[in-house]
RNA sequence: GGUCUCGUGGCCGAGAGGCUUAGGCACCGGUCUGCAAAACCGAUUACAGCGGUUCGAAUCCGCUCGAGACCUCCA
């Protein structure tokens, strides 16, 4: 079937399970991500998820397949809170700032757009807005209707709970029983239109201070809340496609809710796997704009959190994200962060020796199984942490070969050298920071270098240790080796 | 209150019945070095608690304690 021969397993959402990744078409793969709400600037733990679907998104490159990633950008403002209240948020920042939401959404568009630079993150095939897909939602719900699973009242229309469990099944993805559900849900009000507690809306009657406003066949008003992925998700990727991913949080109600409309207008679940990606935490808690505890890509970058004492270069944040599974939650501490930092100058100072690799007729370690073992550990639901164990093997044996320890073949040197710079670079997204070349620099280095070791020939440890403390303040590291001295 | 997830050494974090002392960082000893740093070699510290299943459990089951997520906008 697939000329692609791959051993990847996918931890499924909807059965809890790792399963074997088959695509439903050949060598294609069609992923859908729920992308930010922009009504402020994506904080860290936002990040994360995108990061981690960047990474899945690699190596479903790294494996040949012709991907098609779509990623949403919400700038349509949601009317359905259960308990009737304006949840508007673009809106209500429009509002705040006296502009028009899009204007809000541009704006933060463009710092997310330029945050996916800075982090490194491969741009999805297309990122397809909201409220450009006003009809294909309105035509979506008009299917729905037909079907009979949605009723119109006063304006606004809803998803008929009840009529859909009687065909299917609502609350596969979060294993919640909507008997069940009617004792968890907290006390609501204006509940008077809905037929049942748990049906939602999918057209919401516009009240006369929306910031934006549709005409549809129902009278003007706003998308529901669930709507616009599956327009969007079918539209780009048809009406079943392989992935669809997102942060835990959306589980429910959002994900459920949009398979049930999915198979309601169009009979079939939208994803073959689901795929969850964990919080980020801050001391233990989710970082979350309505916690109030998070902070910005940029000001870690920058220095400038409350949290950290110094900056992070965007490539250790990857870096220490990758440290943790897709899955586990994550805690950002200095500790962490200092930790990924040194590891990466590890990581990074190996890679670089990898051309002044001295050559044998023999390897003193099987290198096909080390290279290998990436594939494996990446072909395990995406586990990037024992990618990043199997890549800290190989710095050992570069550092050994280095050291006159261990010994590799010139094919296998190609092999190791290949596939680390594939997995470094572009699964994991790094960028080394030592590739920067500056041929003047390079000069004085060399001369600063002579003039210290002429210095040291002539046992002076004063001016020699002087010219090593003078370059270490402005981020130079000299290294003395049995071969001489080098710097970075 | 309901649904679910998780508790691993000083810290961060993999592993999911024996084939792992995962890995990173820190700490300690050694080699190298004028001294450092780096690198290499080595040592140490562990599976929340209590029971059960098993020849064998961090891994399965039960209970207890603790943490978190979702049930409302959220990545």
């Amino acid at each position: 079937m697939s000329t692609i021969s791959n051993n990847l397993h996918i931890y499924n959402s909807l059965n809890g399970q790792k399963e074997k990744f088959e695509p439903i078409h050949k060598d294609k793969v069609g992923i859908y991500v729920c992308g930010p709400t922009l009504y402020s600037e994506p904080h860290m733990g936002n990040m994360r998820t995108f990061i981690n679907f960047d990474l899945i998104y690699r190596y479903l490159l790294k494996l040949g397949y012709q991907v098609k990633y779509v990623r949403n950008i919400t700038d349509a403002g949601h009317i359905t809170n259960s308990a009737g209240e304006d949840v508007d948020s673009i809106g209500k920042v429009a509002k705040l700032e006296q502009v028009q939401s899009l204007e809000i959404v541009y704006k933060y568009n463009v710092k997310f757009q330029e945050l996916q630079r800075i982090y490194n993150m491969l741009p999805p095939s297309i990122e397809p807005t909201a409220t450009g897909h006003i009809q294909e939602q309105i035509e979506i719900i008009e299917k729905i209707i037909e079907n009979g699973l949605a009723y119109e009242v006063n304006g606004s229309v809803y998803f008929d709970v009840r009529a859909y469990g009687e065909k299917f099944e609502y609350g596969i993805l979060s294993g919640r029983k909507v008997d069940e559900l009617a004792e968890e849900t907290r006390t609501l009000n204006a509940q008077d239109e809905k037929r049942f507690f748990a049906d939602f809306a999918l057209w919401k009657k516009a009240n006369p201070d929306d910031m934006q406003i549709w005409r549809s066949p129902w009278g003007d008003g706003n998308p529901g809340w669930h709507i616009e992925c599956t327009a969007m998700s079918t539209k780009y990727l048809g009406n079943h496609f392989d992935i669809h991913g997102g942060g835990m949080d959306l589980k429910f109600p959002h994900h459920e809710d949009e398979i049930a409309q999915n198979c309601g207008a169009l009979g079939c679940n939208p994803a073959k796997y689901w795929m969850h990606a964990n919080m980020l935490n801050v001391n233990g808690q989710k970082m979350s704009k309505s916690f109030n505890n998070y902070f910005l890509p940029k000001e870690i970058i920058e220095g400038t959190t409350n949290v950290f004492e110094k900056p992070y270069p965007a490539n250790v944040l990857r870096f220490c994200m990758m440290q943790a599974h897709y899955r586990s939650t994550l805690d950002l501490s200095s500790d962490s962060l200092n930790a990924a930092e040194k590891g990466f100058d590890r990581l990074s100072e190996a890679i670089s020796k990898l051309d002044k690799l001295p050559i044998a007729d023999s390897s003193s370690l099987d290198v096909k199984a080390l290279v290998n073992s990436y594939y494996n550990a990446m072909d395990d639901d995406f586990n990037a942490p024992m990618l990043q164990a199997q890549l800290f093997e190989s710095v050992k044996y570069i550092n050994s070969i280095s050291d006159g320890n261990a010994t590799i073949t010139v094919d296998d040197l190609s092999l190791l050298t290949t596939e680390m710079h594939s997995f470094v670079y572009d699964v994991l997204g790094l960028e080394m920071s030592s590739q920067q070349d500056d041929s003047k620099l390079d000069g004085v280095m060399d001369l600063v270098l002579n003039l210290r070791q002429q210095a040291r020939t002539n046992k002076d440890w004063t001016t020699s240790d002087q010219i090593r403390d003078g370059l270490a303040t402005v981020g130079i590291v000299v290294k003395d080796g049995k071969d001489g001295t080098s710097w970075k």
